[in-house]
DNA sequence: TTGCAGGGGTCAA
DNA sequence: TTGACCCCTGCA
């Protein structure tokens, strides 16, 4: 058994299960089911197997120690470090944007909701694919698109497939998108990923810009509207300070914060306004309380 | 069991 | 601003 110390967290590896000790606001339903990744799946014993980049790691917590199985030290350090965020105060930014009742609730409701780091592409490929879908057939439409970069991983008797580069799934043809049941949005994926294979947006570039022009940039790909592109901007750390509308935020801000039917620019710009630099944080956490309580509907 | 509405929207007109 | 859009999932 091997341990470190490493930017505030106490970390051990015990065969092959890495150890954090004692991380706080950390919750693994609110972070993996709060709708940000479509690649986590929950296990009988409540723990969460997920896919990220060429691995599969299995996460579950005792107290408030995290354990990620089917890893190492090292990997920690380079990955799942930022992955899930845990640079991050938390407690800081809840309290920025627990500005009233409503909040406080959401905040409540959600407190271990960490906004995941994940790979630009993939998240790109996920929300173009969410446009007009069910969070069920997104999952399964996902899947079977990763099946398309036959890398093959194994774990615990499974088989877990890694998510495809640009290029393969450019390669394969809109065909071979068909297969995967995405329907219209195949020429979406397949343009998307042409653009990806050119360089025309990479992520670099938009960490450069502020973010209303990033967002405008992102919204050069083909399939990728307002919506979208917020959920690509925030879901990958590019840009904290965006506010995505989807049918369930403009119900839970229509609800309780504006009183009245107004479209989703309105909404946007009044969550910018009201939540600020951490607009991005309050919508995820409202996100989660609404379709829990059915807030709206 | 069958049938239907709606889904973390986008695009084109 | 409005309707079409693939097709699956959940619910009556």
């Amino acid at each position: 058994m091997s341990s470190l110390e490493y930017r505030g967290y106490k970390v051990y590896d015990d065969k092959g299960v890495v150890v954090v000790c004692d991380v706080k606001d950390f919750d693994l339903a609110h972070t993996f089911e709060c709708g940000q990744a479509f690649r986590w799946f929950r296990q009988e014993d409540d723990s969460f197997t997920g896919i990220v980049r060429d691995r599969v790691i299995n996460v579950s917590k005792i107290g408030n120690d995290v354990l990620i199985k089917n890893t190492n030290l090292q990997d920690f350090k380079d990955l799942w470090f930022d992955y899930f965020d845990l640079g991050r105060d938390y407690k800081k930014i809840k309290r920025i944007i627990s500005k009233d009742i409503h909040m406080k609730r959401a905040v409540e409701f959600g407190w271990g909701m960490r906004i995941l780091r994940q790979d630009f592409y993939e998240t790109l490929m996920s929300f173009i694919i969410s446009a007009n879908n069910n969070v069920a057939r997104i999952k399964g439409i996902v899947g079977a698109l990763s099946r398309l970069s036959k890398k093959s991983i194994a774990f615990e008797g499974d088989e877990y497939f890694a998510f495809p580069e640009p290029g393969v799934v450019f390669e394969n043809g809109i065909e071979a998108l068909l297969e995967s049941r995405m329907g219209y949005r195949a020429k979406y994926i397949f343009e998307s990923s042409k653009m990806m294979l050119e360089n025309l947006v990479t992520r670099e570039d938009l960490m450069k810009l502020n973010t209303n022009d990033a967002k405008k940039e992102l919204m050069k790909f083909c399939g990728v509207g307002s919506k979208v592109a917020e959920c690509v901007l925030l879901f990958t750390h590019t840009k904290l300070d965006v506010f995505p509308v989807d049918v369930w935020v403009k119900r839970v801000m229509q609800a309780l914060y504006i009183k009245e039917d107004v479209s989703l620019k309105y909404i946007n710009d009044y969550a910018h306004d009201y939540f600020g630099e951490y607009c991005g944080f309050a919508q995820q956490y409202l996100f989660y309380y609404a379709r829990a309580y059915k807030v709206g509907t």
